[in-house]
DNA sequence: ATCCCATGTGTACGAGCGTACACAACGTTG
DNA sequence: CAACGTTGTGTACGCTCGTACACATGGGAT
């Protein structure tokens, strides 16, 4: 079977794409910029990804499976004895308490979606995600709304500057927890 | 005291940057977009406007200002015999079933605080004024719970392309209310 | 061996961008 | 009336952008 790509030079795009907007926002982000980034010429970029949108679609894509990834290692949400309310509050905790370039990052990709409709699907794919990974814990509806509730948060905390409150996470939190 | 500059002009070019990211989205937004749209010539959109930023933040705070007008016009939160859950859930519903665009800008405006620190303080504004609408009919925790609950779910119809579900955002609201 | 096609590269074009700046218009101030 | 500063206008410069396209390359199929 013939190799349709190289996944070398493809992923190198993709890695260079996640930096660029991580560094200057999804506004900075160009065929040649990341080209630049990547240490590829031009036309190479553009053979692998027509639009911006595909090269999105692929950056997100992978920031989610390095989100998932995250989760996944922390463990605790797998323990049924752990309070999970307090465990998803630490967690956010973790995550907005650090660079804030790399939550920055994960967010402006998923809103984007908002005006992306090729990025929806994508964005879907993580929150069911998420949801599924909760449901281990609760019902179907209260793990759609805590990924609701803790898109919510976040939100706050960082379009407002607001610091990030652990203890009012875990109360409103529990609140939605049957 | 002298006019330091003509309300009306600017004012005009305010709304035509409103269409402008209805229409196109704030990656469409441009001096020469705006000018056009608001029929005046380039100069004048860089002579009140000097940044991007500057024109957003006007256009942001002219958006919150209509929102407000909005939610203040349907009553309801003041009467306190009424569901609060369910009228939430209603208003959401009603916001999130007509045309798209309108919700689109607003939350685009919102949501570009995230990378443009200029716009933190009206985002910050937005919410804490929502907030204390809320504060009317529930304690000071609750009600910034329930903004964050309510852009949650919003973001997960708007971001996902799933279906606004209005049951289940009252069920989901009313938990959170104690 | 030859051909073919996916992959990779270099370059150029036209469009749109922010910015700057000189100049016009005109009410206010002195 | 004259000077001045705010407001409004037109134009041009240098830059980056997406896109297109001709050409190089190299491995698989015939």
């Amino acid at each position: 079977m013939p190799r349709r790509y190289d996944p070398e030079r493809r992923q190198r795009i993709i890695d260079a794409a996640i930096r660029v907007v991580g560094e200057k926002g999804i506004a900075g982000l160009s065929h040649r910029t990341v080209a630049a980034e990547a240490d590829v010429p031009l036309g190479s970029t553009t053979y692998h990804f027509k639009t911006l949108d595909d090269l999105l679609v692929a950056a997100l894509r992978q920031a989610n499976e390095g989100f998932a990834k995250v989760i996944a290692s922390r463990g605790g949400l797998e323990d049924p004895h752990t309070d999970l309310a307090a465990e998803l509050a630490g967690w956010m905790g973790e995550w907005l308490a650090g660079d804030r370039t790399g939550v920055e990052l994960e967010y402006e990709l998923y809103l984007a979606a908002l005006r992306r409709p090729a990025l929806r699907p994508v964005a879907a794919e993580w929150a069911q995600d998420l949801a599924d990974r909760l449901s281990r814990r609760t019902d179907a509806v209260t793990a759609r709304a805590l990924v609701a509730l803790m898109d919510g948060i976040c939100l706050q905390a960082l379009l407002t500057e607001t610091s990030y409150d652990e203890e009012y996470a875990r109360d409103v939190l529990r609140r939605v927890i049957p």
